[in-house]
DNA sequence: GCCGTTTTCGGCCCGACTGTTTTCAGTCG
C-alpha cells in the first residue's frame, strides 16, 4: 500500500463530506493529512505496522486519521469512505473539478437536477435546466460548457511524482517474480514526462508465464485488461493502468528502445539502419534474416550509426540530427544539483522552521538554501513584511555560523503586483541576498498586459529569479497569457535566471518552454519551491525537465559553487542601485557573503 | 479532525474576485 494511495482515500473522502455539507475544518484535515501523507519519507505500512502510535508524530495527524491509516493499512479499505457514499455518489466528487464548480453548486446540480457525471451535466446544461437554479447564470452555463468541451473525453493522467510511487512499489514486487532477469519501465515514464497516462513495464525472462502470473497477481491490481503469453495490462485501484511486456534477455535493448519510443523518435530512428542492410525491431536488430544483436540499447543506436541518444531527449525534436552531429548535451543531473533557491519556512506559508530547513539542506550536503518566503501581498500566505524580512534576516546569520555546510540566502518571494511593480520597496529587496518574482494574481491578464507586467518586474535591477514563470497548475489550470520568447529575452539581458519549479503539480517551466528560454540564451534555476522539509526533494522532478529540455550543467545557476553563484547573481548590481536608496543593510548583506573567505 | 507556554475548548491563513445580485454567496488561492 504506497503513500500515495492512502493520501487518494483520504482526498476522497474530504470531497465526499463536504459536498455532505461536513464541518469544512473537518474536511481541511482531511486534506492537510493527505498532502502530508503523499510525500512523506517513510513507508506509511511499515510504520503502522511496527508501531502505529507513531503515525500521531506526522503533523496532521492525529489519533483518528492514525486509525483510518492503520484500518487502510491492514484492510485495504476505509470505511468512513463507504458510508460517505452512500449519502453523495462518489463520482458527483470529480464535478468539482470544473472551474466555477465548488461544493455547493455541485450539491445544488445533483440534489435539484440530479446531475451525478459530466455527461448528465452536459445533458442538464443542453435543456437550459442549470441556469435556472438560484446561484447558477448564463456566464456560468456557457464557462460550463467550454470547460466540458475541453475536457472532452480524455482520459486522467497522473503526474510523475505520483505516477513514480506506484511505479517504485511496482517495480519492487515484479523482481521477485519467479526467473525474471530485468525489469525496466519504458515508455512515456523512461522518458520523464510531466504526466503519465499509463506505465510500461519491459522485463526479461526465459519463461515469460510465471512471470505473467506473478503480474496479474499484484495485491494493488484493480482489474485485469487484458493477458496473454507474453503481455498483460492491468488497471491499478488508483486507475493508473500498467502494461507488462516479457521479452527474451537477448531482446533487452532492442525491447526497451522500442518501448520507450516516442513513436515518431523509433519512426525516424529504425530509416537509419536500412542504409546498412540492417532493420530493426523490439526483437533485435537483424540482417535478413539473421538475427546480430539487440542485447543492449547501444547496439541499436550503433545500428543506426549513432551514439546512444538519454530517453528525455527521445521525442523526434532534432535530437537524431544532434547525435549524427556528436552535439548531443551532456544533460544535468541530480547530483550537479548543489543548492536550492527557493524555500518557505512557517514564516510564512511552509510548515517547517526555518531551523528545520536550514539542517534539512546542510544534511543534504547542500552548499546554500535560499530562504524566500512570500511577501505581503498574498495575504493567504501570511508574507513577510519588511520588519519580519529584518527579523528573519538576524535569525538566519545567527544560524548560518553554525552549520557545517550550508550557507543560508535571505531571500523573498516577491509578489509581481497587476502593473509589474514588486511588493517590497528598494532598500528592503536591496537588504536581501536574493530576490525571486512570481505571478500570483490577476492571472487573467491579457497577454500583452501580462506580458508587459512582467517584463517591468524583469527590469528590477535587484531581480535574480523569476518563479514558476506561468503559474500553471496541472489539470488544474492552464498558465498566465505571456509572450514567453520576448519574457526569456528580456531574463537573458538582465542576467535574471528562470525557474524551473519542481512542485508536482507545477513542473513550470515545462520541458519545451526550458528548451525555449535556453535557446534565448536565459539561465535556469531549478528550484523545490519546498514548503516542508521532505519537499527538498522535489528537486528530482525538476532536474527530469530541465534534461528533458536538453539543459547542461552550465545552463542551471544552482550547479555553480556558493562563491560564483554569488558573484553571479550580484554581477553589474553593485552600480546598479538606485543612489536614493540608502545601501547600508544592502551592502552588509550582500557584499558580505559574497567576500566571506572560504564561502564557497 | 487537529492542536495547544496565550487555549484540553475553541479556534482553525483570509481577502479578492466573479457573477449574480441589489447586499451577497460561492469560488479561488
Amino acid at each position: 500500500m504506497e503513500n500515495a494511495e492512502i493520501a487518494r482515500l483520504f482526498r476522497e473522502l474530504a470531497d465526499l463530506l463536504e459536498l455532505d455539507q461536513a464541518n469544512p475544518f473537518r474536511v481541511r484535515a482531511y486534506r492537510t493529512a493527505a498532502r502530508t501523507l503523499e510525500t512523506y519519507p517513510d513507508s506509511l505500512s511499515e510504520v503502522a505496522a511496527r508501531d502505529p502510535k507513531a503515525l500521531t508524530a506526522i503533523p496532521g495527524v492525529g489519533e483518528d486519521l492514525a486509525g483510518k491509516i492503520v484500518e487502510i493499512v491492514k484492510t485495504g479499505r476505509l470505511r468512513a469512505l463507504a458510508q460517505a457514499t452512500r449519502h453523495v455518489p462518489p463520482e458527483v466528487a470529480k464535478l468539482m473539478s470544473l472551474p466555477g464548480l465548488g461544493p455547493k453548486r455541485v450539491r445544488a446540480l445533483y440534489r435539484t437536477l440530479g446531475v451525478r457525471t459530466f455527461a448528465e451535466l452536459r445533458g442538464a446544461l443542453q435543456k437550459g435546466r442549470v441556469r435556472k437554479l438560484p446561484g447558477f447564470g448564463a456566464k456560468l452555463e456557457e464557462q460550463l460548457r467550454q470547460a466540458l468541451a475541453e475536457r472532452g473525453e480524455a482520459p486522467s493522467r497522473f503526474l510523475r511524482p505520483v505516477a513514480a510511487q506506484y511505479a517504485d512499489a511496482l517495480l519492487k514486487y515484479m523482481r521477485s517474480a519467479p526467473g525474471l532477469t530485468r525489469a525496466e519501465w519504458a515508455g512515456s515514464f523512461r522518458r520523464c514526462q510531466e504526466t503519465v497516462g499509463d506505465l510500461d513495464l519491459l522485463v526479461t525472462a526465459r519463461k515469460a508465464a510465471p512471470v505473467v502470473a506473478h503480474f496479474l497477481a499484484y495485491p494493488e491490481s484493480e482489474r485485469v485488461l487484458a493477458q496473454g503469453t507474453t503481455r498483460a495490462a492491468i488497471r491499478l485501484r488508483s486507475g493508473l493502468q500498467v502494461d507488462l511486456r516479457v521479452l527474451d534477455p537477448e531482446s533487452y535493448g532492442s525491447g526497451l528502445y522500442y518501448f520507450t519510443g516516442s513513436k515518431a523518435h523509433n519512426i525516424a530512428i529504425r530509416r537509419l539502419p536500412h542504409a546498412h542492410g540492417l532493420k530493426v525491431n523490439e526483437y533485435g536488430i537483424w540482417k535478413g534474416k539473421t538475427r546480430i544483436g539487440g542485447r543492449t540499447e547501444e547496439e541499436v543506436a550503433r545500428a543506426a550509426g549513432l551514439p546512444l541518444i538519454p530517453p528525455e531527449l527521445r521525442e523526434d525534436r532534432g535530437e537524431l540530427e544532434a547525435a549524427r552531429a556528436g552535439r548531443l548535451p551532456r544533460l544535468v543531473t541530480l547530483e550537479e544539483i548543489r543548492g536550492d533557491l527557493h524555500s518557505h519556512t512557517d514564516a510564512s506559508d511552509g510548515r517547517a522552521t526555518l531551523v528545520e530547513m536550514a539542517h534539512a539542506a546542510d544534511e543534504r550536503g547542500y552548499a546554500y538554501l535560499a530562504v524566500t518566503d512570500h511577501s505581503p501581498h498574498l495575504k493567504v500566505t501570511r508574507g513577510l513584511d519588511r520588519a519580519r524580512l529584518r527579523q528573519q534576516r538576524r535569525a538566519i546569520d545567527r544560524l548560518n555560523s553554525s552549520l557545517k555546510h550550508c550557507r543560508l540566502l535571505a531571500g523573498c518571494e516577491v509578489d509581481i503586483l497587476p502593473d509589474g511593480s514588486l511588493d517590497l520597496d528598494d532598500e528592503t529587496l536591496w537588504a536581501l541576498d536574493i530576490v525571486i518574482v512570481s505571478v500570483h494574481t490577476s492571472l487573467s491578464l491579457p497577454k500583452a498586459a501580462q506580458t508587459r507586467r512582467v517584463l517591468r518586474a524583469l527590469s528590477h535591477p535587484a531581480v535574480d529569479i523569476l518563479a514558476h514563470p506561468t503559474g500553471r497548475l496541472l489539470g488544474q489550470r492552464a498558465g498566465i497569457a505571456l509572450d514567453f520568447e520576448e519574457v526569456a529575452r528580456a531574463a537573458a539581458g538582465n542576467g535574471v535566471a528562470l525557474e524551473i519549479n519542481s512542485q508536482p503539480d507545477r513542473q513550470d517551466l515545462d520541458d519545451l518552454l526550458a528548451r525555449s528560454a535556453l535557446a534565448q540564451g536565459a539561465k535556469l534555476a531549478i528550484d523545490s519551491d519546498a514548503h516542508a522539509v521532505v519537499e527538498l526533494d522535489f528537486v528530482r522532478w525538476g532536474v527530469d525537465q530541465a534534461r528533458r529540455g536538453w539543459a547542461t550543467a552550465a545552463d542551471i545557476i544552482n550547479t555553480q559553487p556558493l562563491r560564483a553563484l554569488l558573484s553571479g547573481l550580484h554581477a553589474g548590481r553593485a552600480g546598479a542601485r538606485p543612489r536614493a536608496a540608502p545601501a547600508r543593510q544592502g551592502t552588509r548583506g550582500r557584499a558580505r557573503l559574497a567576500a566571506r573567505p572560504g564561502a564557497a
